[in-house]
DNA sequence: TGTACATCAGTGAACGCGCGTTCACTGATGTAC
DNA sequence: TGTACATCAGTGAACGCGCGTTCACTGATGTAC
């Protein structure tokens, strides 16, 4: 093993393990041994537990929040008429391209930040609004400014719909993708299930009823 | 103390800190404290920490799938032409019927539905599917009749739209409820977000795009 | 009606186990003089 | 170039704590004769 793959190593198996079982529900011995790596080096190398899970979290979410700053600058200074489909484009593209980059799974991503959700982790919930809640804010500022017509409340709700629609399809990728693989023989990839995902938001989001 | 309401106040204190903390985060000894209860009653009662777990899911599914089989049996009955939006509002009126004739509160059966799906229980889901499965897979099938013309792996995705934007946004209904009310003085019921969210999920469903 | 026994709901204290964390230690590499 | 010391990544074994579960027991209610 090189010099210094172990922090790597414990960052993956703690992703994978906490996103399929949770995060009390994953010991440190699962993790350790998973990652063939000494019980000990997880407390030397992150201190405790629970920084173990804000790293986590932080090896996705800090370049998503980049690529998110980025595209967004870029989208202000093209044009002062921002369309909801171009945020939610945006939005999109920022994430399957900041979980590329780092040879990242989105599918795990979204299993991780809807755990979160379900479980009220509140040292996560500060966690991840202070370290990465910016872009998110700014994200959403655009997007309430690119539909003005609609009711402040109703904004909020389709909000809600929209993130509760691609957190959930895209977590449950998997179990889907192998359902559909089984029962029709079709083969589908998370930019098919997101192709699908961004027109039926884009909808929800502008409609008029 | 009546002569026992030991069970249902297990229960009471069982569904509201799973919901909240989720299945291992919270300790028998928590919730038999909150329920004003001993800690072995627990296991009197229901034998094992999984066993609660269980019994708390079915109290909320055993009234939803009776009211949900009630409700699309008369509706086969009224028409041989069922529309997407009558099988969705039927769910909808199922969920509320249910939780309301029992005392119980919506958003917490979907914060713990959200928790069973984020979490791969294996022992939840097969006892879910084997216990009230059933009345899932005819909702299912009857919406997949009243869309004939969707291809299926599209059906399939839009499902998956359906029920995360469902799931999530009821099981956030406390915090976005007590955010409009903060910033906007809006009183909101869950029946008002349960209006906004039924035709925006059958906007999904139909969509043509 | 009275006595003996059975069942049931609940209790208090203890059990062993697995957990996150700590600590003294090792061996390799880098730095100062 | 050689020696002494410092830093760093990692290790093996143990720590105490809180967990789910168990067990012997209690007291109230029901049943048989």
């Amino acid at each position: 093993m090189a010099q210094s793959d172990t922090v790597e190593r414990i960052l993956d198996a703690a992703a994978s393990l906490f996103a399929e079982r949770g995060f009390a529900e994953t010991s440190l011995r699962m993790i350790t041994s998973e990652a063939n790596v000494n019980l000990a080096a997880v407390n030397y190398h992150f201190g405790s537990k629970k920084s173990l899970i804000q790293a986590v979290f932080s090896r996705f979410l800090s370049p998503l929040s980049a690529e998110l700053n980025e595209r967004l600058a870029l989208l202000r200074q093209a044009t002062s008429d921002i369309t909801a489909q171009q945020l939610v484009g945006c939005l999109f593209e920022s994430l399957m391209a900041s979980t590329e980059k780092e040879g990242e799974n989105p599918a795990q991503f979204m299993q991780l930040l809807a755990l979160a959700y379900a479980q009220t982790q509140e040292h996560l919930r500060h966690y991840i609004m202070a370290e990465h809640g910016a872009s998110y804010v700014e994200f959403t500022r655009l997007l309430r400014e690119a539909l003005p017509d609609i009711e402040p409340d109703v904004f909020y709700w389709r909000l809600c719909f929209m993130l509760g629609a691609s957190m959930f399809t895209l977590s449950a990728f998997d179990s889907i993708s192998g359902i559909l693989k089984s029962d029709y023989g079709k083969e589908t990839s998370v930019d098919d299930a997101v192709a699908l995902l961004i027109p039926a938001v884009i909808g929800m989001l502008e409609s008029s009823k």
